[in-house]
DNA sequence: ATGCATGAGTA
DNA sequence: ACTCATGCATA
């Protein structure tokens, strides 16, 4: 008796595209069409889903503005969490910006960043007021360097099998020579990023540039901060 | 900006 | 145990 408060639109139903070989990267997005509205309202622009398209400009303009407005990206994780209560780190902004989230979570994040850019946008300078909460006693685990080599290794091992059992990664953790629970999550962070709107290879919605050559790279300015 | 890690929720 | 959202620590 307990139903999902959210639309689970990201069910595990992948098609199994490995590699898009032929010149293309991959460019699987979700697209949400699939859902009626009995009534006559749809509003996709401050209400119900947005698409990939939509969050993609949002984040794009989200970072000038903000950037224009001479704030960082920490300066509004702490701004969400002074005004409403949802502290956020320079790491999830980034990520917004970088379309380096998964889908709903981009939808969730979306109307407290628009809401925050209203603010600063309208507010011509107001009294920001800092707050530190800092309460964390966990001994949290130290971030385990793996080298290149045996990146390489998972890596590979990914394309096969993106999912190894217990007995897998045993192996695995053995002949690296790593802990079998540093192999495990190596794994699952593997496979969250191939879940990510813009995984590494380059993403084009309304993709100008959809097969031919991938540009070996941004060749003008680095807009970063 | 990104890699490895934690924890809550779910199957 | 896995997914999913999120972040400390680090490159």
């Amino acid at each position: 008796m307990h139903h999902h408060p959210l639309r689970d639109e990201d069910h595990h139903s992948h098609s199994p595209h490995l590699s898009e070989h032929g010149g293309g990267p991959g460019a699987h997005q979700q697209s949400l069409s699939h859902h009626h509205q009995h009534g006559g309202h749809q509003d996709q622009s401050d209400e119900d889903t947005p698409t990939s398209d939509e969050l993609e400009q949002f984040a794009k303009q989200f970072k000038q503005r903000r950037i224009k407005l001479g704030f960082t990206q920490a300066d509004v994780g702490l701004a969400l969490g002074t005004l409403y209560g949802n502290v956020f780190s320079q790491t999830t902004i980034c990520r917004f910006e970088a379309l380096q989230l998964s889908f709903k979570n981009m939808c969730k994040l979306k109307p407290l960043l628009n809401k925050w850019l209203e603010e600063a946008d309208s507010t011509s300078g107001s009294p920001t007021s800092l707050d530190k909460i800092a309460a964390q006693g966990r001994k949290r685990k130290k971030r385990t360097s793996i080298e290149v080599g045996v990146k390489g290794a998972l890596e590979s091992h990914f394309l096969k099998c993106p999912k190894p059992g217990a007995a897998e990664i045993n192996s695995l953790a053995d002949s690296l020579q790593l802990e079998k629970e540093v192999v495990r999550v190596w794994f699952c962070n593997r496979r969250q990023k191939e879940k990510r709107m813009t995984p590494a290879g380059g993403q084009i919605p309304g993709g100008e540039d959809m097969y031919g050559d991938t540009p070996p790279h941004h060749g003008g300015q680095t807009p970063v901060q």
